[in-house]
DNA sequence: CATTACTTTCATTAAATACTGAAAGTTCAG
DNA sequence: CTGAACTTTCAGTATTTAATGAAAGTAATG
């Protein structure tokens, strides 16, 4: 085996390090633990990369390392990449910060946001005509949810809307 | 068993459906369904609650609804009640919006946030100094991300810090 | 059309997470 | 003190979620 030099070595703790605990914080993401490991590995991988190698890099199997390789395609974090004379697909990620910042937004939007209006319109309007005093308060309270959780989801989509240079110029404004 | 009238039953119907629906929620949220329950549960409820009741209205156990009481009154989402002349431990939920909006932008700041930061400042000072093209591409994909999750950060905590009213009348102008 | 080089699926197994219920702990009243 | 009424803990169990690896599928090549 190659003896590596000590930048190079020091690169690779690191990238083992940073892919290590982004992977650890995905779980707490609600995002499996292989596929943010998977996200961290080619975000800041110089090239696109095979199955075979995110597999050997990971030590995962083949199943795991298609099925998140999916998964990361379907939102948009990573695309698919075919080299010409070569049969195997290739896979590189979004690395723009704000790309990847609109993305995740997006889903979790759709995963998280969206099904609970759903639920919270339908509680709403079920006990729009009842008179009790109880029922007032369960009315009450699920519709100021309703409410609030419509606003947050019209801002999202207004601030994952932006481009990132008006995002950031609201941003300091705010920050100011 | 009483024979409950129709908006009653029609509160009875809605109220469950929402807490059922909540806690499956929860779990999208990486919170654990139980708790997102008894919040649900105890948001709605025009009363405060004891452990016993909880317990009686989820069908769960002692030790879950225990456990989970105490992460909420962790979370800051429900607060403990003395009854006087009551040896029994009572609960009641925080019902403002935006106030439920703060605890959990927070709390999710703590768990998803700083962690992550942190992971990106170390592997960002680890590789400050690396030279190889390689270590550049990563050190500067790090760094990306480092100074956005920190914008993030700032601006959560400037959100969060807000007065309702100052925030509806900001976001309002920002969706006109 | 048969071989090769890959991708995809899926039944099984493993790991992580949540729940139960009984036992131990605490507090207070008599 | 003692017992009653409650809270807290935790070992064991159940449920849920993720990973494996082998088998099946697909498509290009000669």
């Amino acid at each position: 085996m190659k003896v590596m030099n000590v930048p190079t070595d020091r690169l690779k703790l690191a990238k083992d390090e940073f892919i290590a605990q982004w992977g650890a914080l995905g779980t707490q993401w609600g995002i499996n633990r292989t596929m943010a490991q998977i996200h961290a590995l080619l975000m800041t991988s110089p090239q696109v990369m095979c199955t075979d190698e995110v597999m050997e890099e990971l030590s995962i199997s083949r199943g795991n390392a298609h099925t998140n390789l999916k998964e990361l395609v379907n939102w948009g974090l990573i695309k698919m990449i075919v080299v010409k004379g070569d049969r195997r697909d290739f896979y590189e990620a979004e690395k723009d910060v704000w790309q990847i910042f609109t993305i995740i937004a997006r889903e979790r939007k759709r995963r998280e946001i969206e099904p609970a209006l759903a639920i919270l319109n339908r509680c709403v309007a079920e006990t729009k005509d009842l008179k009790s005093a109880e029922a007032k308060t369960f009315h009450n309270q699920v519709k100021d949810l309703e409410e609030f959780v419509s606003f947050a989801s019209k801002m999202s989509d207004r601030v994952a809307g932006m481009k990132h240079g008006f995002a950031l110029q609201l941003a300091t404004k705010l920050l100011g």
